[in-house]
DNA sequence: TCGTTTGTGGTTCGATCGAACCATAACAGG
DNA sequence: CCTGTTATGGTTCGATCGAACCACAAACGA
């Protein structure tokens, strides 16, 4: 191969244009000539690593999910050695929340896609299968917690569960929008999950 | 006036063409051609009666939030007289879910907007009002609730108030990407108010 | 009856869209 | 030192975009 290039860097360097422009104005402002000024290329290349512009959409798409859960894993990883089921919950349902720029703008993006979602089936499967995964993992969780006896013997998990998964993903939006700050937002999801667990705390 | 037509009747039905688009292909796909091809009329009326493509965003929009406020208000004026304050609040978070066509469109439209609210002031000025005025409504129902007894003593009402809306909100997006059905989100709703409200039934 | 205002359709303009095409530089294997 | 594949830039094409413009029909005020 000539020109040692890096591909899944060019690809990643065009995708996080892709990003940038959708978080600002939308899927309708990622056009060939934007997403090449943005990404500092020409406008040949994004043919070229990504063909036509539904591919480029879905690749930057993918990528985006593909760092979504490496950056969870992460996390989650950095909790230590065996950390109480309240804690790990705690962690799974606040990655949900964009407590920080870089989640800010991935779920930024995650809705200027939603609408196409429900009509290209290429795009649905790659973004459906995250929150069906999150809330069975919840489930999970809780069925442990409640073995370990962290969890109250007497709640329904499995509407527990959809229903914590259901609050992070309307406090998604009104911390978007900025009608709730992410500090509201992680007080109001604690104070559901010192309900659902017994007498422990996050730590 | 001359060719007596009904100016409100003509801008909704531009605006539904606006919706129409909105909900199948984002608001990409809202071109002044393809919206003047869907609400057959020429595209020489859509700026006459909307002016700019923003401002018809915008009046679309306008258009979409009175229909919603005068169904809800419709919808809960049919309880009858003095309902229950579990059937209020209950009727309420209901409305906010897609549990038919037209709701279900409604959001869909709300979606494709949803990166514009955050850039435009003018269109974040018409849609950011409704979740928090319903959020307070809720708070003000359960307080109500609690002085006549139909209310647990012992819950923290503002918090369990944002935490339903949340809820509701969070199944919006699930049930309008088939991951759930509306039927799902409604018991999962009503397990939630069971907790919330002690010993009554939403009748 | 005759302008004047209001509503409606058709057409045109410059800009930009996505996609294809052409040229060529960089490097690998022989 | 070739030769062909890979990587990149520049350009062009037909279609479509939003918006302006032009022409005219319909109804009211005078």
């Amino acid at each position: 191969m000539p020109r040692q290039v890096d591909h899944d860097l060019r690809r990643r360097q065009i995708a996080e244009a892709v990003w940038r422009l959708a978080t600002r104005g939308g899927l309708e402002d990622v056009t060939l000539r934007q997403v090449a000024a943005e990404a500092g290329v020409s406008a040949r290349l994004l043919q070229y690593y990504f063909g036509t512009r539904d591919q480029l959409l879905l690749g930057a798409l993918e990528i985006l999910n593909a760092d979504a859960e490496q950056r969870a894993r992460e996390r989650l990883a950095a909790f230590g050695e065996t950390p109480g089921m309240h804690a790990i919950v705690r962690g799974v349902l606040l990655e949900m929340l964009p407590l920080d720029e870089e989640r800010r703008n991935r779920h930024l993006v995650y809705v200027a896609y939603f609408v196409r979602f429900l009509v290209e089936p290429a795009l649905a499967e790659v973004a459906l299968a995250a929150p069906l995964a999150i809330e069975n993992l919840i489930a999970d969780l809780l069925t442990q917690g409640r073995e370990l006896g962290e969890v109250s013997p007497d709640i329904d998990i499995a509407a527990e569960a959809a229903f914590l998964v259901a609050g992070a993903e309307g406090f998604q939006s009104s911390v978007l929008l900025g009608q709730r700050t992410p500090e509201d937002a992680v007080a109001l999801m604690d104070h559901q999950l010192a309900r659902v667990f017994t007498g422990t705390t996050p730590g």
